[in-house]
DNA sequence: GTAGGGTTAG
């Protein structure tokens, strides 16, 4: 009857039964089986005064020898109390299970102590005991975001030697994928479990999700979106929220807000994410009117919902929308900017061509300027072409972080426009003394219910030659229509070139050519790539898009180029 | 009986 009440949250209840039982009119001893549900209880009610009752009535019973018990005062003094009394109750317990280190890693995990977490798993793996399970491999989720590759592989160690795998330990993992950017990774074991014969239940649909949007896999996305109708799984909020995403991330606008309007309880993630994706693609004004819709309905904006209308703001130009946004935030909501909310800032006014005010901005923030913000600012002088401040950012980001060759590059790109050379060659010359590799670009496109993936100067595919050749007839027509290479006159990223001298062909071209050699007429083509695309292949995507009467969506690492007909919904200004 | 898994922005 006290569990009852504990696993409906009606903790009062809970208490009041269990003093009711120990009261002179009924008088039962509570035993091992009672005190977990009580410091249950107390931990869920963040109760630390009661939890402490109950161990004093514990260990005067005799009771704490008991692992249940045991388990329980760990999580209770993880969640409420000092979390050295936990390590203490873990310690002093004369036996542990799994349950106990599970309880042990979670805590750490999830109180920021990554390390130790990790650490507490590596002792698992190693000794086999007590046997890691899949409670093993959610309790240390936590401590997996932007985690190392050896500690991911750390858990597909877990997950490989689990002798039989259950549905957490099957999204376990897919989650840890998801959650490192993984997303390649994340739909490959999603297709491994349903070849194994493990049925998906939410929880593994909404992690899969956004690895979907990501890629661009549209058709897996739409085969989940079937799957939980035919498994009548809405409503669900979270899984509702992840399949208005991977529509959006697949610049399906209209199937997106399908599922927005058929929502029966938005909350605050589904309204956000509706807003970012007319953000997205370019309907700036759309996505403020929904802003304003949310607030009406009574939702209250968080941090992360204004977030994103500040960088619809200044992705659409919305100079005064954006400032107004950003006191609103301050005034209205008493919610403190945080770095993320300054770097929108920044954006929307250099973007806009507010370059010294950005600046400006940057020196008087309350907070120390990152590398996030710093970079924004070099984008928007970019954009601009203002080097003069597009050098003092890039001071600061070569002082903070100079293994990321991404700055570089954008540096090396503003002294191309200005037509300074020299200054290209220095910038070549400093990443190659600093020996910076320049992270190599790859582009994934979804076909035959498949991500198949191409890198800069690729030969590997199957097709290689078909695909060369078909980009050899495209190339004679673009220069027909009077299209230059960029690369020729070195308006290029510091670039690869391989062994014959070459430059080498960028990876949104190979996956253009080979969707178009392998697909009917007027099929759409939608590609994601992990760098910023480049002024040459976007010129000569939207003459491709006219040439060969397709829309191209290309998704970069800064936003979605839309092109039809030969020109960009981003403008050309991104 | 105890622990543990999902969605949004940059």
């Amino acid at each position: 009857m006290i569990r009852s009440y504990v696993d409906h949250g009606l903790h009062g209840h809970a208490f009041r039964l269990f003093a009711d039982m120990k009261s002179l009119r009924h008088h039962v001893r509570p035993d091992n089986y009672t005190f977990p549900c009580v410091l249950k209880a107390c931990a869920g009610s963040d109760h630390l005064a009661g939890g402490l009752q109950l161990h004093g009535a514990v260990a005067k019973l005799g009771l704490d020898t008991d692992i249940f018990v045991g388990n329980t005062l760990i999580a209770l003094y993880w969640r409420c109390g000092p979390s050295s009394d936990a390590l203490r109750v873990f310690d002093e317990m004369p036996n542990t299970d799994v349950v106990s280190w599970n309880a042990m890693i979670a805590g750490y995990a999830q109180n920021g102590q990554c390390d130790r977490a990790i650490e507490l798993c590596e002792k698992m793996v190693a000794l086999q005991k007590p046997q890691p399970d899949a409670g093993t491999m959610a309790s240390i989720l936590p401590a997996m975001s932007n985690a190392n590759r050896t500690d991911i592989h750390l858990v597909r160690k877990m997950f490989d030697e689990m002798g039989k795998k259950d549905l957490v330990s099957w999204n376990a993992m897919i989650a840890t994928y998801a959650n490192n950017s993984m997303s390649a990774e994340a739909v490959e074991l999603f297709s491994g479990m349903e070849m194994a014969g493990v049925e998906p239940d939410a929880v593994t649909l909404a992690s899969v999700l956004p690895a979907c949007g990501d890629l661009l896999a549209l058709s897996l996305g739409k085969r989940i979106h079937e799957f939980i109708e035919r498994k009548r799984m809405q409503p669900n909020v979270v899984l509702e929220n992840a399949l208005m995403d991977v529509y959006a991330n697949c610049g399906c606008l209209t199937a997106a807000r399908e599922v927005f309007d058929g929502m029966t309880g938005k909350d605050v993630v589904s309204w956000t994410t509706m807003i970012s994706a007319y953000g997205m693609l370019g309907h700036g004004t759309k996505a403020v009117t929904l802003f304003e819709q949310m607030r009406k309905s009574g939702l209250k904006p968080d941090p992360v919902a204004f977030i994103s209308i500040l960088s619809v703001c200044s992705r659409s130009g919305l100079l005064d929308e954006g400032k107004y946004y950003f006191k609103c935030m301050t005034e209205c909501y008493h919610l403190v900017p945080r770095i993320e909310h300054y770097a929108c800032m920044v954006d929307l006014l250099g973007r806009s061509g507010h370059i010294d005010e950005a600046y400006d901005f940057i020196l008087k923030m309350p907070i120390k300027p990152n590398e996030r913000v710093w970079g924004t600012l070099l984008g928007a002088c970019r954009v601009h072409s203002n080097m003069e401040i597009g050098m003092i950012a890039a001071d600061h980001l070569f002082n903070s972080v100079p293994e990321q060759s991404g700055y570089y590059v954008l540096l090396s790109n503003i002294y191309a426009r200005a037509g300074r050379w020299e200054d290209v060659m220095q910038v070549r010359n400093l990443m190659m003394n600093k020996r910076i590799k320049k992270l190599p670009g790859c582009s994934n496109v979804e076909l035959w219910n498949k991500v198949h993936t191409f890198h800069i100067g690729d030969r590997s595919h199957p097709q290689s030659e078909e695909i060369y050749e078909k980009l050899d007839v495209l190339m004679r027509r673009l220069k027909e229509l009077g299209y230059v290479a960029e690369t020729e006159t070195a308006l290029h990223d510091v670039e690869e070139e391989d062994k014959e001298g070459h430059l080498l062909v960028h990876s949104e071209k190979l996956a253009i050519a080979f969707v178009l050699i392998n697909t009917t007429p007027k099929t759409p083509i939608r590609i994601t790539m992990n760098l910023r695309m480049c002024g040459d292949c976007h010129r000569a995507v939207k003459l491709i898009s006219s040439i060969a009467e397709r829309e191209i969506i290309i998704k970069d690492t800064n936003r979605f180029h839309h092109f039809e007909h030969g020109v960009c919904a981003c403008g050309d200004y991104w």
